[in-house]
RNA sequence: GGGCGAUUAGCUCAGUUGGUUAGAGCGCUUGCUUCACACGCAAGAGGUCACAGGUUCGAGUCCUGUAUCGCCCA
């Protein structure tokens, strides 16, 4: 074995044999409970980034886990065909060639993107095996494919058909850059510094100059005004319903309304009503039964009802009605003012509230047993906290807008007959209307991307034909996502669960935090502050990336990283590498576990591992990734590394065979359950050591192997591993501590051996120490000699330990000065703890109130933290300082 | 305007139902090429747990309020 752990060779070669040896493929006639990911599907056109590493990881380690547990654990990788992202990029290309879709035409178009899909997309799902992910790609689901098409088109026929989908003429949010409508949540609002333009609308007939203060922030729409409206209650306008007035630059007379939308605060208390460019415009419209103008064209340009700025681009616009109304004398000021202005969340452009005709899903009726799901435990979220987000979303649900002006998507299964104005919606392309018409055609729009993404719990297994995996697979276990789509997904596809397959899609939903830079800023391209993945691996290893990661993750939580974090994750590597080449080096170990040769060292390993299992278990039962991946950290570099391997280099020397082949069974056997431990974060370098230690055996690979289980009661007994041993090793290593510390203050190089005398801190732990004596002066490297009664003559460097006092003679060259002032230090912050304790025992209400066993720690610490204190004093004075 | 989260060592963060002397990684200081590992070993320094009240025998942890930062919704 080499030094370094060279991760890239190794990496490559297990992925390309667990995936030639069909460990990713599940069958559902196999034995075992079912568990089932479905991925969160990519963008076809993305590319991995760091967020998609974090997501990934994270279901990777529990299908891992859960194939180790003997689950039957399915996860199903896929992507999505992102209706506006992939059409925009095609668009682009085209641009560069000088052409645009529409010179192309739909047909050719549509083909052209489904080459550009099978030449570059998918790029993702390539990236996700070099991170290791165990997808079974046999199962690979594109949203567009055709299954998922006849589901689709199956949903949205049954929801028409049940009067569930709808179409309308209602204000969407359009996007002027992509010249499509959007549903609320692809709408991100944004708070700007705009401007509040006050203008004078005149009164007719009224005297000269007359006039009312209209405040608007979007005076380029004043020219579908179609009324002006005030508050019934505002006493200042008391007698304006019975005017008219007159609206600016066009002419036209407008009604005044009273409605109690209006906000007397906000401005003047007049508002202008233009119901084709405001949603609560609108809604004024239709209690007031007023006839709605548009003004606008869908690309955000002027149209002919806007008189004389016709063809102008809507900011261009603004700025001329403001240049005009001043110089009518028609703007009375303008203020400052803050507001939010909502921005397409793909282009980035100021979204224009616009009235068309779209298709909606009507959303309340779906929402109800989503709702109910949460609140009868059916659906849980991690962390718990994402209840009531999601709660909160039903409770005010609005229906969803899911008919996109695109070409790039599921097209709208709604045929028209112009000649006899059926409409219908049909499974088949139909050749004729329902009478028999033959002049038919089909609705232009697509579908929303996630009216196929609401379906992919089941869809993926096949529905709607019912097929095996179907049964098995859903519901899925667990879905690992982020919570900014739990809105625009998780909810949907809870909705539709419980529409289609009459259940939830799944029964837990982990929400994991967001991945940022250093200053806590989301990564992105523009900041060029992300992290690539994949440059990651190069430089260190996937299992490195994954390990950071997750380590640095808290749950739910949001994670700050930086490059040089995935260093540690190299750095634990190496450590287990090394280990694994020490043990490798002491030759072949054939020997089993032998109760009577257990020593205190080999005990406490054991026990420690036995709590790894446990707590490794329980934080993956709890999603507590962070804290799993800590605890195995510990148990290797520290357990493991740091003081067996060392405590192991006694026996293993000793040239004693028999204690050799033991000591070297404890170290596999730990080795041995602490890689499959750690097999679900870090897969390859496990799998590696895996063989290379020899537990291949009869050829099972680490990913196929079983999951440790805890010890249980009878191996406690016939191993002897209790309690008391734990206490007698940490007492130990206590006392090599202290000797190392004084070895260190007085700058004795390691290669030096000296002497220490020890006071050992009774007969028990006089008698384990003599037991270990060998092991003891290894570790200190020097010469450790008891002695029960020990007073120094004169002064001596010395330290109090669990175990007992420990001296090391100095031969004069002791530094009084020094020596008196750490022990001051110590004794200091003894007596500090001892007054804490004192307080709290002579505190009758903290004797009577407080649990016995809480009562019994403290006055156990007290004695001790008294004793040690007493030692300190003595030391003190035998240095002749005080 | 409503809701949520964060505030603990120089930095990034853990700290689960309140109960040992508040932890980790990185960084820092000192020593060490000790026969697995310098991507390392050993030792060390560093914290009135944002602030102010309250509940409690006991608060980093629970409650109320304040401040700062971030996110979501309207």
């Amino acid at each position: 074995m080499e030094k370094n752990y060279d991760p890239k060779l190794v990496e490559e070669k297990w992925y390309a044999r667990w995936e030639e040896d069909g460990c990713f493929a599940a069958d559902p006639n196999d034995p075992g409970e079912p568990y089932c990911i479905v991925i969160p599907p990519p963008n076809v056109t993305g590319r991995l980034h760091i967020g998609h590493a974090l997501n990934n990881s994270i279901q990777d380690i529990l299908i891992r886990w859960k194939r180790m547990q003997g689950f039957n654990a399915v996860w199903v990788p896929g992507t999505d065909h992102a209706g506006i992202a992939t059409q925009s990029v095609v668009e682009r290309e085209l641009r560069k060639q000088g052409q645009t879709r529409r010179d192309m035409g739909r047909e050719a178009f549509v083909n052209r993107v489904w080459e550009w899909k099978e030449e570059y997309g998918g790029t993702i799902i390539r990236q996700l095996r070099k991170m290791g992910c165990s997808c079974d790609w046999s199962r690979e689901r594109f949203t567009m494919d055709e299954g998922l098409s006849d589901a689709v088109k199956e949903v949205f026929i049954r929801l028409y058909e049940q009067g569930l989908i709808y179409q309308g003429d209602y204000i969407i949010n359009w996007s002027p850059a992509l010249q499509t409508a959007l549903s609320d949540d692809e709408v991100e609002h944004e708070e700007v510094q705009g401007k509040l333009y006050h203008i004078r609308y005149p009164v007719l007939g009224g005297a000269e100059g007359e006039h009312v203060i209209v405040a608007t922030t979007r005076p380029e729409t004043l020219m579908g005004d179609v009324a002006v409206a005030i508050h019934p209650k505002d006493e200042r306008y008391q007698d304006l319903p019975n005017k008219k007035i007159i609206l600016p630059v066009i002419g036209r007379e407008l009604q005044v309304i009273l409605d109690d939308f209006v906000d007397p605060e906000f401005g003047t208390g007049v508002v202008k009503v233009t119901p084709a460019h405001d949603p609560n415009d609108f809604e004024m419209g239709l209690r007031h039964q007023l006839t709605p103008i548009n003004v606008m064209n869908p690309d955000g340009t002027m149209n002919e009802e806007a008189g004389p700025y016709a063809g102008m681009d809507r900011f261009d616009c603004r700025k001329q009605i403001l240049k005009d109304l001043e110089a009518q004398g028609l703007l009375e000021k303008i203020e400052e003012h803050v507001h939010k202005v909502g921005h397409c969340y793909r282009s980035k452009c100021v979204i224009e509230p616009r009235l068309s005709r779209q298709w909606f899903v009507k959303m309340e009726p779906l929402a109800r047993k989503a709702v109910q799901a949460v609140k009868d435990g059916d659906l849980n979220f991690v962390p718990e906290r994402w209840n009531k987000v999601y709660l909160n979303w039903l409770d005010n649900i609005r229906d969803w807008c899911i008919s996109r002006q695109l070409w790039w998507g599921h097209r709208i299964p709604i045929y028209y007959c112009d000649s006899t104005g059926e409409v219908w919606a049909s499974r088949e392309t139909p050749t004729q209307s329902p009478s028999g018409a033959t002049d038919i055609r089909q609705d232009e729009d697509v579908l929303d991307t996630w009216f196929s993404s609401w379906l992919w719990p089941f869809s993926v297994h096949g529905w709607p034909e019912q097929t095996e995996s179907l049964a098995k697979w859903y519901p899925s276990s667990t879905l690992a996502t982020a919570p900014d789509i739990i809105f625009f997904w998780v909810a949907r596809m809870v909705m539709a669960g419980y529409a289609f397959m009459d259940d939830v899609p799944f029964k837990t939903v982990y929400l994991h935090g967001v991945v940022r830079d250093k200053e806590g800023r989301k990564q992105s391209k523009s900041l060029g502050n992300s992290i690539d993945p994949l440059h990651i691996i190069e430089e260190f290893s996937a299992d490195a990336l994954r390990f950071s990661l997750i380590t640095l993750n808290a749950t739910g939580q949001d994670v700050k990283i930086g490059e040089n974090d995935f260093e540690m994750g190299r750095n634990y590597s190496t450590k287990i590498w090394n280990a694994a080449r020490f043990m490798e080096m002491q030759g072949e170990s054939t020997g089993e576990i032998d109760p009577a040769l257990l020593s205190s060292d080999d005990r406490h390993l054991l026990l420690r591992l036995d709590q790894t299992v446990q707590q490794a278990t329980e934080h993956l039962d709890r999603y507590r990734f962070n804290d799993y991946s800590h605890s195995l950290y510990s148990f290797i570099w520290g357990d493991f590394c740091d003081w067996y391997v060392e405590y192991a280099k006694g026996p293993l020397n000793s040239g004693d065979e028999a204690r050799k082949a033991h000591t070297l069974a404890v170290m596999h056997h730990t080795f041995r359950t602490a890689l499959t431990l750690l097999h679900p974060l870090m897969p390859f370098i496990t799998e590696e050591l895996w063989e290379a230690m020899g537990y291949r055996g009869d050829g099972t690979f680490l990913m196929k192997s079983g999951w440790p289980e805890a010890f249980g009661p009878e191996r406690y007994a016939d191993w002897g591993l209790d309690e008391s041993l734990l206490s007698f090793v940490d007492a130990k290593r206590d006392l090599i501590r202290a000797a190392r510390q004084l070895r260190a203050d007085y700058n004795i190089k390691p290669s030096q051996e000296i002497e220490y005398i020890v006071r050992p801190e009774d007969d028990g732990i006089a008698a384990g120490l003599e037991a270990e004596i060998a092991s003891l002066n290894q570790f200190v490297r020097g010469k450790v000699r008891l002695e029960p009664a020990y007073q120094p003559e004169g002064a001596a460097p010395g330290l109090v330990s669990k175990a007992g006092m420990v001296f090391m003679p100095a031969d004069g060259l002791i530094d009084v000065a020094a020596e008196a002032e750490r022990i001051g230090k110590q004794l200091k912050e003894v007596e500090g703890h001892i007054s804490r304790g004192h307080a709290r025992l002579s505190n009758d209400a903290f004797v009577s109130k407080a649990p016995p066993h809480v009562v019994a720690q403290i006055q156990e610490q007290q004695d001790g933290l008294t004793e040690k204190a007493e030692k300190l004093r003595a030391l003190l004075k035998s240095l002749g300082a005080d």
